[in-house]
DNA sequence: CGAATAGTGTCTATCAGACAATATGAG
DNA sequence: CTCATATTGTCTGATAGACACTATTCG
C-alpha cells in the first residue's frame, strides 16, 4: 500500500523508537468441569457434583515439575480469543461449552522467560472430554483438581494460583447473576439438578425453598420455563428420583439485576 | 543468580525461539465524568447530570486528527494497572476516584503501527479535573463528550469506539450491581442525588418509588444508612431543594445479587 | 401562593420464609 | 414398606407497585 510521504516519515520516526517491547502474549486457560460421581444408595439418587479445574504438569523450564494452567503464545494473525480457542481445541479436541476472557496478568517478573503479559481465559468443558484427555495423553501429565486442591494444596507455577482464584470468583459470580448454569446442564433438566449445579459452584448458596421460589412467577424472572409436550402436558423425568420431577429449560432471557430494586 | 546447568540449557533453547513478539502493550483509558449543569429555575433545583467521556485529538500518525482515548505504552518495570495509573496521572494530575481494568483488544490489524495489544481501563474522575485539564492544556486538544456523541457522531481512531461501547456497558452494569455510585457522590448525599446519578449512567433505570423502596429494610440490603448527629437526630440538607432532604451515606456492604433469589 | 423537591398514606396482590405434610415409584 | 426426592399446604409478616396526598421552604 502506498502512503503519503509525510505519513511514511511519521511512521519511520515511530519505528525508530527504542522502547523495549513484550517478549510474548500468551493465553492461559482455566478449564472448569463439573464431575459427576454416583452415590451408593438404596434407590436412585442425584450424583454428587464437584467443580474441578484441569492442570498440566510442566515438563520444561520454567517451573518444570510444577502444575500450571494450559496455554500458549498468541500469534500475530489472531486475536487473543482466537488464541485461547485454538489452545482449548489443542488441549481437549473440542471447543467446549463456554470460553470467556478473564483478565490480564502483567506483574513485572511474573515469568522468568522475560516480559510476558499473560491473558487468562476460563472455559467450561464436559467432564468426559477432560477424562478422555487425561487417559489418552502420554505426552503430558494432566490432572483434574478440585478448587480447594488447586488453591490450597498444590504448588503452582507462575502466578497461576492467583489466576485460578480470580477465575473461581468470576465463575461464582456468573453462576448467580447469569444463566451460565445452562452450560453445565442438558437442554432439559430438573430443578434439583439446577440447584445442585449452583451449589457445586457456589457452596454457600443456600435457598431451602428453591423450587418454591423459582416457580413463583416473579422470582423466576422469565429465565426458565416448564417443558411440555405438544398437547401442553408437563413432562417430567425420573432419571434421578423415584418420584418424577418436572423438567425445565432455560429461556434466552437474562434478567437485569440491581441492588436498587 | 547461578542456575543449575540444565536449566540454563533449557533457557537457551527457549530464547532461541523465532516467533514474532508483540510490538507493544499500551493501556488506553476511558475517563468518565459526571458533569453538573445548573438549571435556570425559580427555586433551588438539582443540577442536571450527564455522563461524559474524555477524548484527545491525535496529532500524529496513525489516525492524526481523529479523536481517541488517552493512553500510553506499558514499560517492562510496571504492571498494566500501574501503566494506566501513571497515564491517568499524567493526563489529569490526579489518581481519580476509580480505575478498573476493562478488557483486552487484540484483533490483528487494529493498530497500523504493528502488533499492538491494547488494554483498556475505565476511570471515574471529578468533573473539575477534566475541565481544568481542558482549559489549561495547549499541547493537546481535549474534549468532553457525551456517550451518544462519542459513539454515534465522532469518527474515532483505532477500535476505540468498541472500547467506549464496552466501557459504557460495564459502567452501567456496575452502577446497578455495585455501590460504585459512591464514586460519583460526596460522602453524604440525598436519595434524589443518588437516583439522579443512577439515571445519568443508566437512563432507562426507572424506579418511581425509589425512596420508598430504598428505605424499606429489605431492599436497602444494608448498603445505605441515614446520617445522624451525635444525639441520633437525622441530618438533612436543603442544598438542592426547599424542603430539606435526609442525608445518607454508603456502608461498606456490597450485597450479593442472584437471579435465583 | 407557586415552584420544586421530599416524603407519607393507603390499598392489594404477591412474595418470602418457615415448616409440616403428602406424593411418587423402585426395590 | 422404605427410601430419597418432589411437590403442595398453610400461615405470617413484608414487599411491590400504584397513586394520591401532604410537607417544607424560598421568593
Amino acid at each position: 500500500m502506498v502512503m503519503p510521504m509525510n505519513e511514511q516519515d511519521e511512521q519511520k520516526k515511530y519505528d525508530a523508537k527504542k522502547y523495549r517491547t513484550p517478549d510474548g502474549a500468551p493465553a492461559d486457560i482455566v478449564m472448569f468441569t463439573l464431575t459427576k460421581k454416583e452415590r451408593k444408595t438404596v434407590t436412585k439418587t442425584l450424583p454428587l457434583r464437584e467443580l474441578r479445574v484441569m492442570l498440566i504438569r510442566r515438563r520444561s523450564w520454567p517451573f518444570a515439575g510444577k502444575w500450571a494452567l494450559p496455554g500458549g503464545f498468541s500469534r500475530d494473525d489472531e486475536s487473543l480469543y482466537e488464541t485461547a480457542l485454538r489452545e482449548l481445541k489443542e488441549e481437549t479436541g473440542v471447543v467446549g461449552r463456554h470460553l470467556e476472557y478473564l483478565s490480564v496478568y502483567s506483574d513485572p517478573g511474573r515469568d522468568p522467560r522475560g516480559w510476558i503479559i499473560s491473558h487468562a481465559f476460563f472455559a467450561l468443558v464436559e467432564e468426559e472430554v477432560l477424562e478422555k484427555r487425561q487417559a489418552a495423553d502420554d505426552a503430558e501429565e494432566v490432572g483434574l483438581f478440585t478448587i480447594e486442591e488447586a488453591l490450597d494444596e498444590l504448588d503452582l507455577g507462575f502466578d497461576h494460583r492467583d489466576i485460578i482464584a480470580d477465575a473461581y470468583r468470576r465463575i461464582q459470580e456468573k453462576m448467580l447473576k447469569t444463566t451460565i448454569a445452562r452450560k453445565f446442564l442438558p437442554q432439559e433438566f430438573t430443578l434439583s439438578e439446577l440447584y445442585q449445579v449452583i451449589k457445586a459452584v457456589v457452596p454457600d448458596f443456600e435457598e431451602p425453598n428453591f423450587i418454591r421460589k423459582i416457580t413463583s412467577t416473579r422470582s423466576r424472572k422469565g429465565i426458565l420455563e416448564e417443558v411440555r409436550d405438544e398437547n401442553g402436558v408437563p413432562i417430567s423425568s425420573n432419571q434421578y428420583s423415584q418420584r418424577p420431577a418436572q423438567l425445565y429449560r432455560f429461556l434466552d432471557n437474562v434478567p437485569r439485576l440491581s441492588i436498587y430494586s
